[in-house]
DNA sequence: AATTGTGAACCTCTTCACAGCT
DNA sequence: AGCTGTGAAGAGGTTCACAATT
């Protein structure tokens, strides 16, 4: 009997993986290195060299045996892969501390997330700019969203507020969502939602401090 | 032949849910609700109700068959073991635009992570406060980590001085390292380092409305 | 000689399904 | 009847090991 498989999927961990890969392979290029191995990379990023391979080998053959990887052609890839040889418009909703460092983060800029709007509710907010971008009256963000064709709306509000903010980028043609409010959010197919929460990863870190002999460590 | 197994290891994941689910537990009590089963916690975080249980069997057996779970005693037995029901003394490293924003992050606060000093190598900085923080000099980072009693480390520094602040915390007695550098870093064992980069989330985001066929979605 | 690409083996995590308790 | 706790089955991710290539 024939199973319809459909298309390979690509695990969270592979596509994590990409990005640190990609962050390297372009401070090596900074640096004029031309060829790498897997298992060089490999140890850039604390994996193991068949690692490295395997999650290559899901997208193509990149390298030469014997010889390793092309820094620049392999770089160039990866951005063809991920999606980052473009430009992407982002909008941010929500600028109290983290939207505010969201607004000036240089990691989103050189990867080519532009915040092109941000919302607030807070008239006090509202109409003023922070790192040069103007603040609007999220009441008009479903409007203002499809005007500006934002296509990643990020989530830097409270809780309670979240959701329906979500719903608003959803209507507004938001195709992607990063929410860093600590709950889970729902959005209609086709439509990706990713969470950060940076309390989770220092509670991990009470956990292993606390329970050491539970933890597996490198 | 007896082979010695060791204690059961507990995977990220599953610290990573008890985080999700503690808050959950927060939210449920602070609306005075007494009593939670598996399915509805798990459609709360967006997972299985047999995971939930399965997650929690790992520490014990915290429900009553047929009952569910008590809100109030599970979020103690969560705390416990996360080891959440005790203050724990934090040095931010890098007062830039995410340092700032750590500062003034209620979600730390909350939890009990207390920021009680702050370092920086930018003499416009040092000798000044940052959300009542006052912010010393990263020379003095070990001693002053060691006089302090600092435990856990929050590393918010470009890449180039990432290592060597891991370094100075590592010898100041530190027993955990929460680091926001995009690069892989070395500590001892015994010291344990959790990494947090915002641009890898959004780059996964990217990714998936890029190769939508790629991605399992929900 | 060095290093990739990859099937197979291995290991870990998730889901199933049901016995056991309330 | 309702719901937990858990061994077993299933799914998925990682590592091994080696043929293929430069």
């Amino acid at each position: 009997m024939m199973t319809a498989d459909g298309p390979q999927r690509i695990s969270d961990s592979t596509v994590h993986r990409l990005s640190k890969y990609y962050r390297t392979l372009t401070y090596l290029s900074e640096r004029g290195i031309k060829t790498i191995s897997s298992e060089a990379l490999a140890q850039h990023n604390g994996v193991t060299a068949a690692q490295v391979r395997k999650d290559f080998s899901c997208f193509g053959t990149f390298g030469r045996r014997g010889l390793g990887y092309n820094v620049l052609e392999l770089q160039r890839n990866i951005a063809r892969i991920m999606g980052l040889q473009r430009k992407w418009s982002v909008a941010l909703v929500g600028v109290g501390n983290v939207g505010r460092a969201l607004l000036d983060y240089d990691q989103f800029r050189i990867q080519g997330f532009q915040i092109t709007m941000a919302f607030d509710s807070d008239p006090a907010k509202i109409g003023r700019e922070f790192h040069k971008v103007f603040v609007r009256d999220v009441f008009n963000l479903e409007n203002d969203a499809r005007a500006g064709q934002v296509e990643i709306g990020v989530v830097a509000v409270p809780v309670v507020a979240a959701q329906a903010v979500v719903d608003k980028l959803v209507l507004g043609g938001v195709k992607g969502i990063l929410n860093f409010a600590p709950i889970n959010l729902k959005a209609p197919p086709g439509v990706f939602i990713r969470y950060e929460n940076m309390a989770i990863e220092i509670e991990a870190l009470a956990f292993a401090i606390t329970n050491p002999e539970l933890v597996r460590n490198d």
